[in-house]
DNA sequence: ACCATATACTTTGATGTTCAAAGTAATCGG
DNA sequence: CCGATTACTTTGAACATCAAAGTATATGGT
């Protein structure tokens, strides 16, 4: 009992250091190497529908507005970001990806489903989907236990 | 089958978002809250065994060596870490952590602890088996396929 | 219409993390 | 015993992050 509690524990800190190094080391090999990690995931977080305001996207990756404020100033000069005032509302900042910025969000999500093929292909079929089915447990748990 | 593997994804990006951030809040709401996360980690790493030289510690950890010496001079001045020159090498550094640094490793380890425990309850029995069966695959194919 | 207040963002100053490269001290091999 | 190696520390630079102060615009109440 205890020792599957251990053995689980150890696992999940595990794939968490190797996601964190693999996705690291892919991105400093890839085409995109500009562009840090945390720069990457806010390129994720600004997505490719409609331009966003800073507050939306500061909310989604859980940072101040502040913090994002530099990030968008050097996305902007490396060209992966547009940034323009709204005009309804002269306050509001609108993000949105440049062409470039669109294609570094592809090649991100190319990375993220090749990783997870590897997982599909290693698991036997019902495994996958105890697997989904657990970690939704795990996520809806902790999103109402601790999250906000 | 896509779906499964959008799914999949999704709830491993969620649920490593969700741990780092649970693991801050707490750390910053409990009775060690002058560490920082990482401080946290080199303590963790550091471990209650036999002292440690600098180098076996920053290869654990995945840092380099004169990365662990900040971290170890804050620690060292918090008065979580004891610093030690091995007699019989004198270049040697060896790390071991003071009382207070047990107890900070202690609590985080309770605190992961309960975690899974959590993790434990709202899963059923065979869920448990095939989550971990399933995360070792992950975590092996990892290593031998990305880690150097 | 005006002003106080609130909102959206940027700037500033501070702390922390991390690395690579240069520096220091001790050991080891021939 | 000297040159090379090893173990660590220091330094300089980039980046991430926050809280608080600053700027510009909008809104609500009178």
């Amino acid at each position: 009992m205890i020792n599957k509690k251990e053995v689980l524990n150890h696992f999940l800190v595990v794939l968490f250091n190797q996601i964190l190094n693999i996705e690291e080391k892919a991105l400093k090999k890839g085409p995109f190497k500009v562009l840090t990690l945390s720069e990457l995931h806010v390129i994720e977080a600004i997505g490719e529908e409609n331009p966003l305001p800073m507050s939306a996207v500061a909310s989604r990756l859980d940072v101040t507005v502040g913090t994002l404020t530099i990030a968008i100033n050097s996305l902007v000069k490396k060209g992966y970001v547009n940034r323009e005032r709204s005009i309804e509302d002269k306050r509001v900042v609108l993000i949105s990806l440049t062409p470039l910025g669109v294609e570094a969000n592809h090649h991100h999500a190319r990375f993220h489903e090749e990783m997870i093929a590897y997982t599909v292909n290693i698991l036997e079929e019902g495994e996958m989907d105890v697997l989904i089915k657990s970690l939704s447990k795990i996520t809806t748990y902790f999103e109402t236990k601790y999250d906000k």
